[in-house]
DNA sequence: GTGCGAATACTCGGATACCGCGTGTCCGAGTAAGTGAGG
DNA sequence: CCTCACTTACTCGGACACGCGGTATCCGAGTATTCGCAC
């Protein structure tokens, strides 16, 4: 199982954006820029934080994208799911009806499958403390290992 | 995030193993036709149960796949780990350190990525839930749900 | 009837194609800013 | 000096190729069984 790699680099634009902190929106080049990314790969899955209402695009000359709420609002179970989307990784695909079961009465399926109900359980588990995560968590945790980042990065930015 | 649909099949496998309780072995196309499953690519799903120690494999005439361990041994991750493999689905690529970040000083990575470890947090819990439950949990907890799908798959595979 | 040996049928195991999705890129529609002339 | 319309340059947004990993399949190596034959 894999998770592809835009959300990393989703995960990094917010807490960059988060850093900036201004109204002013910062284009596509410059935060690809900021990091070392492909802008056109990064743009598109800009593009699916903006369809999941995580961020603001203004198109036009000196347009670009900003947060669309407070870092304290955004979990990153809201950026996974932007990304990769709201499906459960674990999809059962209900086998136990096929070969032998099918020779079961139908009230036998009445109940969920005890294989999905146990892998449920542990992505349940994981989305719980993805939920309880936020950007500004991130952000907290970045500043405590390396307080200059932050400026670093904001200066890289020429919002100073 | 997709995971692979060889888990499922060799959750239920495990788990009709684990019903039909028996030292004789099982062919592969016994467990394939129990869950109308393509018997070639389950065979390789089973492999990789034999490399991981969760199963044990006897050639020849009237040979098969039994269980390597009990079913309370057998965790929910080391059949994960044992399909989809050990790694972790998010891979950090510390591109903090590209773009911008090439700018600080070396000493601003000792510690970990904020981002990673945010997500390393989620992940272990997720592994923590699978190795909390075994087989056997799953096994006890169909029985609960459908008291006959246990025996009336082991008739189906003609052990009573 | 019994022991032995070869033929046999069945099993796992790895090597081999196919296909869908993630990855990466490009170009067009749209907009705000800048610019110059006219009043 | 102010207003306004046009040009311009820059932005996002979606449509278009490429490559890799999951999916699916087949055939060969190896072994217990089974059948036939000699004793």
């Amino acid at each position: 199982m894999r998770m592809g790699k835009g959300v990393e680099w989703a995960l990094h634009v917010l807490l960059a954006l988060a850093w900036i902190d201004d109204d002013e929106p910062v284009s596509t080049a410059q935060l690809a820029a900021g990091h070392d990314l492909p802008p056109a790969y990064l743009n598109k899955q800009l593009q699916a934080l903006v369809r999941a209402g995580l961020l603001l695009s203004e198109p036009g000359a000196r347009g670009g994208f900003r947060l669309a709420r407070r870092p304290e609002s955004i979990t990153l179970m809201d950026v996974v799911a932007a990304i990769e989307g709201s499906d459960e990784a674990f999809r059962c695909m209900e086998i136990r009806r096929r070969g032998a079961g099918a020779d079961m009465p139908a009230s036998a399926f009445r109940e969920t499958c005890a294989v999905q109900s146990s892998m449920q359980r542990a992505e349940l588990a994981w989305r719980r403390e993805l939920a309880r995560q936020t950007i500004a968590d991130v952000r907290a945790e970045a500043d405590a290992h390396a307080p200059g980042a932050g400026p670093v990065l904001r200066r890289s930015f020429g919002r100073d």
